[in-house]
DNA sequence: GCCCGGATCACCCGCGCGGGGGAGGAGGCG
DNA sequence: CGCCTCCTCCCCCGCGCGGGTGATCCGGGC
């Protein structure tokens, strides 16, 4: 499997966009480099997907912005046939979060489509010989940890229940917390009473699952 | 800044490994690309730092396993400077479990030892890019949530004792995990006071943020 | 056989906690 | 100026909780 122009055996391509245009241009790119060679393409991810079991490319080239089977869902569905290719998602914004669905989808690389003619090819040479190729944006992505979109929908917490409810999540009693805010305990009740009434919960305890689960203190 | 053998300006690498004959080697390898030009090597942390202070090249390889400072350390201090190189980390291991302390340090890759040299040529050019290069594995890695590897080191947890700590991670109270057990409440309150005392917790809250701290329970 | 750990249930005591209600001062807004 | 939110502090009451101690049963190991 070579990754430098030496064409023992071309890498073989397969394109999948839903513009014919884009389609072509991109298999010109590829096409112009001996060891490239774009053997299909497909409009749509079901078409990838019989292309791909008929054809047994090295490489995909995937779309994911497309009408009826989504990119991602195609990645899947690729990965899931006997001595699968790899796949390079082809995306537009590099803050798109799909990222993370399709990496766990099994694709093993992205390219921006403001990428340069020469990044493509480089991209295509890559993935074919197992490595991953993402941006660094995508890194960053996938280094931060999951956050719970799910945020608490009820009322807002004023800045100090959100700082009790920090220590409360530490496991203080009140009269801790009151010690490290340099509060009355009366007032930490207070604030702990209006945390609970918010987030609709019945003791601290509660208070600290949903907290921990909305992501509301970090563990 | 190209990415094929059109050496308008060569890619400028320093080299860090504690081992001399693997830098020359390495060296030599890269030479022979006339896109390529090694311009420093360095034995060590410290001195990669200071190497890259003064030749500002435009990829370092580094070595992860180094004596002193190693190489996680050294990325982050190489990526400190003012615009930092893009930093390739050379493992042996692929289950090496530092891939994550080395992106989150920054580095913008990782070549295997066991790679081939044409692919450790193409890993340069393709970070030298701005692109980041991983093995599957890695990606696996950086998809995989981030388990808590400080597990609860004291006592461990009989059966029971974990069912109930679970219940009592959703907010129950000793009457709902007896309802739910199917138990007397003075039993659930025996193994909440077991469970308590085996995780050095002062009360129920404590108990549920250790057990979701060291990942006990699910959220 | 004996002993040990897990699971089950029981009682008492002290207290932190949560609910309810009240109240005053600082600061923003129309 | 009133009106509001937020922060602060106070009292009373009921109860769930945690600590301490003890009991019974069962299965497994030496």
């Amino acid at each position: 499997m070579p990754d430098v122009p030496v064409p023992g055996r071309p890498v073989r391509v397969v394109l999948v966009d839903d513009e014919p245009l884009v389609r072509r241009g991109l298999a010109l790119i590829l096409d112009a480099e001996p060891d490239l060679e774009v053997v299909g393409e497909a409009g749509d991810g079901a078409e990838a997907v019989a292309l791909v079991r008929r054809l047994r490319p090295d490489v995909v080239c995937m779309d994911v912005r497309m009408p009826e089977v989504d990119g991602i869902r195609a990645t899947e569905l690729v990965l899931r046939q006997p001595a699968p290719p790899k796949v390079l998602v082809i995306t537009t914004f590099a803050s798109d979060d799909h990222v993370v669905d399709a990496l766990a989808a099994g694709a093993s690389g992205f390219l921006l489509k403001r990428a340069r003619a020469e990044e493509m090819v480089q991209a295509v040479r890559t993935v074919a010989t197992g490595q991953s190729l993402l941006f660094p944006e995508a890194v960053r992505a996938l280094l931060r940890p999951r956050r719970r979109t799910a945020r608490h929908d009820g009322p807002p917490l004023t800045p100090r229940e959100q700082q009790v409810l920090a220590l409360v999540g530490q496991g203080m009693t009140n009269a801790e917390i009151a010690a490290e805010l340099v509060l009355g305990v009366e007032t930490v009740r207070t604030h702990v009473a209006s945390v609970l009434a918010k987030l609709g919960a019945r003791d601290r305890t509660q208070a600290v699952v949903i907290a921990y689960r909305t992501g509301l203190v970090e563990p």
